[in-house]
Formats: structure tokens, C-alpha cells, sequence
DNA sequence: CCTCACCGTGAGGTAACCTCACCAATATCC
DNA sequence: GGATATTGGTGAGGTTACCTCACGGTGAGG
């Protein structure tokens, strides 16, 4: 707790806000037993039904014999299934099974649920104005 | 790049950011070859010179055995050296060499103009209120 | 059809963590 | 003033999440 924020870098201020959120999350995740990062592959592959490996590599910043390794790890406990690519037949396409898609639901709410509590410290109208500043920045 | 920023989750928005960051620090410590955590670890030691391995341990909240590794890294570059604690002979304190603090100097110097940078897109006025926002959130 | 690029994966490696067991040094208690 | 418990660091060995390299199957252009 004798962590002192530096007063000038904005940037070490955002890291250090991520930080803490994801310790949180972390928490959070437990009674599924999932790891952020997976829960940010279940969240790639429920955004656009239906993934090339290749894509799911590119989508986390992995090497594509990584993503081999996560669609593994969540397959094996029934979130996503593969399935092959009806227009190339390399391809394997990675899906959400109907329990995934439940699991990332559930998921999905309980971590925007802690997201709210995290920064309920700060008025509604400060939050507003935190969401606007960063989403110029992510985007921009 | 098709990468949709989710609408209501501010939680999410703030770790986007900071992976973003995270991103290009990288690449910025490229010419010392340090990791994003070594330079953490150096930050830590250097804020208060002279630390014990399990006060390094607390503040990187990692296991006490981790620290030592840490160390051992930082050490066999010479960027940090271990003297006995002159009040419990049990205990190691790591401390910045010359060399060290010189190039912790130089890393904090260039990731924070780095920082400037990436944040450059964002008028002044902005910036302050986002620090201000953050401030609060981290401190509160 | 022949070459060349691309898809996923087996094999094997690394970095940064972890737990458990241990020894030396200190603190505590009778 | 010991016997006993606790603390500080580290050796040994394991896990996780990445990596590169090599390979066989498939698709696409000359």
C-alpha cells in the first residue's frame, strides 16, 4: 500500500488502474475456474461464430500453434467445438458450443457486475466521462 | 483491427487501453532487453533503495521464492546487488548498483515519452481530466 | 500438374510463475 | 538460559502459457 503514483505518466496511471481491475477479475473467475485469458478467447470466438485457428491467433496476438493450445484447453471442457471450414478443407473453424455460450453469458455479467462495483467510487457522471476519454483513445 | 469496443463496459475499456500500452512498451525496452515486469522490479527497487527480498515479493505480489529469481535475473546483470541486512542476518537487501539506477533512469525517460506519444491524439485538457478520473479511481 | 503458399499440429524449448522442504537466524516463553 | 516456534531466503521440481521449427494435407496460379 506504500505504492505512490508517479504524478506525471498518465500511462503508468492506466496500467496501474488495469491492474487492479484484473486482480479483481481474476477473483471473480474462480467459481468457473477460468483464466482471463480464456475468458478473452471464449469472447473472440462468441463475437463472430465460427473462427479460423489462424484468426483466433491473430484476434489474441498469439503465434497460430498457440491458438492450436487454447482452442485445446477449451474444448476439453465442452466451451468451444471444432468444426471443419465447409470452404477450405485446411481449415478448422472454432465455435461455441451451447454450454460456452452459457458459460461466457454468465461470465460476461458477473465481470461487467464487479467492473460497476470496482468504480462506484466515482460518480456517474465522472464514469461517463472516463468511458468517453478512453474510447477516443482506443480507437483513435 | 475489427476489433468493436463493447458499449457499457468501462471496466474492459481501461484494460483495452492499458494492453495497448503495454504493447508498445515492449517494443520501446527493446534496446536494454528488459521485460515489462523486470523494469516494474527495478522501479520497485529503486523507490526505496535497499529492500528485502520479501518486500520485493509483496510489492511485485508475487511468491517469496519468485522474488528470488527476480533478483538473480536482475543481479546477473549487474543492474541490482544483494548486501546482508545489517539488522537481521537472516535477511538480503537488493539495492540498485550504479548501473542500475543509470539505466532505470534511461527506461523511465523514454517509456514515459513513449506514454506522451500515444496519448498525443488527445488535446491537453483531456489528459488532465483523464489522469484526475484515474487518480481517483486508483487512490480511491 | 507443378510449384508455391497456407492451415493446423507434433515435438521440443523457455520464462515466469508456483509449492514444498530445508537451514540459518531471530523471537518467544517458561 | 535454553527449548520451541517463527521468519528469511533458497534448492528441487512442477505448471502454464507462450515460443520456433518441421511436417503433411490442401488450395491457387503459371
Amino acid at each position: 500500500m506504500p505504492n505512490p503514483v508517479p504524478d506525471d505518466d498518465l500511462g503508468e496511471l492506466i496500467v496501474r488502474a488495469a491492474r487492479s481491475l484484473r486482480g479483481r477479475w481474476r477473483e471473480v473467475l474462480e467459481p468457473w475456474d477460468l483464466s482471463p485469458h480464456q475468458v478473452r478467447a471464449l469472447m473472440v470466438v462468441g463475437r463472430t461464430d465460427g473462427l479460423r485457428l489462424s484468426g483466433l491467433a491473430e484476434a489474441l496476438r498469439i503465434a497460430p500453434r498457440s491458438a492450436t493450445e487454447v482452442a485445446d484447453a477449451l474444448a476439453g471442457r465442452d466451451l468451444v467445438e471444432r468444426v471443419p471450414d465447409p470452404t477450405d478443407r485446411r481449415a478448422v473453424l472454432v465455435r461455441l458450443t451451447d454450454g460456452g455460450r452459457r458459460v461466457l453469458d454468465e461470465v460476461r455479467t458477473a465481470r461487467a457486475a464487479d467492473s460497476r462495483a470496482a468504480l462506484s467510487g466515482l460518480p456517474a457522471a465522472d464514469r461517463a466521462e472516463l468511458a468517453r476519454l478512453l474510447r477516443r483513445f482506443v480507437d483513435g
